[in-house]
DNA sequence: CTTCCATACCTAGAAACACTAGGCACAGAA
DNA sequence: TTCTGTGCCTAGTGTTTCTAGGTATGGAAG
């Protein structure tokens, strides 16, 4: 499970610049050290929100050789949606550290 | 949104003793800086399905003054699942941070 | 040349999760 | 006595991710 953050991780993976579905699967195994290998039926659906949302636009392309692709690129709004998620990652990455560690016996 | 990390910060707040499903609210919030704070209707449904999980167990307690609580405490399971969910924690911020910060230009 | 595998895309439905939006009830203060 | 804060609860909803399929092509192996 994600847990919410896989758009990041999607647009992460776009800010090198465009590609297709596929090779972002291979990306984010290949950032993360295997720990996120994820399902096709993962990444698809969650590209056609992204780029519905705005955040990405798409484009078939066919390469010299081999098969034809649906490339995504990262438009103004998506490379502003990731600066955003980057900092929601964070803070939210702070709280989740600063509950679990803390010692606070309630008052009273 | 708690991102499937809920039950980690609920088991952390009991770790300071028992207490009951308001006062973990009010843990929650003191302890995130107010970044966490639970509506009930999140925090009940999480404490059943925790006790159910056998991470926790409850009593009905009448305090000398004010009204009746039902107070949850770890169980011998709970105090594992912490720990453990510590880890996967730790380890899921570990590949989310690897991620996001990724430069790995895709080879060819 | 056929068969198989990796690549590449897609969707419908299920499951999990947290939230909204209510409801109920009691204690203590105003 | 009425209102506010405490305290518990559930049904239903929306979002997100996964499962479990399906389709199709290119290239390698046999």
């Amino acid at each position: 499970m994600l847990k919410g953050h896989l758009d990041a991780l999607v647009l992460a993976a776009l800010e090198g610049g465009p590609t297709h579905g596929y090779a972002i699967i291979e990306a984010i195994r290949a950032r993360s050290d295997a720990a996120f290998d994820l399902p096709e039926g993962t990444i698809y659906p969650a590209l056609h929100r992204l780029e519905k949302a705005g955040l990405l636009k798409s484009a078939w392309v066919t390469p010299p050789s081999g098969r034809k692709r649906r490339v995504y690129e990262l438009t103004k709004r998506g490379i502003d949606g990731l600066a955003e998620r980057r900092k929601a990652w964070t803070r939210f990455a702070k709280a989740i550290e600063q509950t679990l560690s803390g010692k606070t016996p309630w008052p009273a």
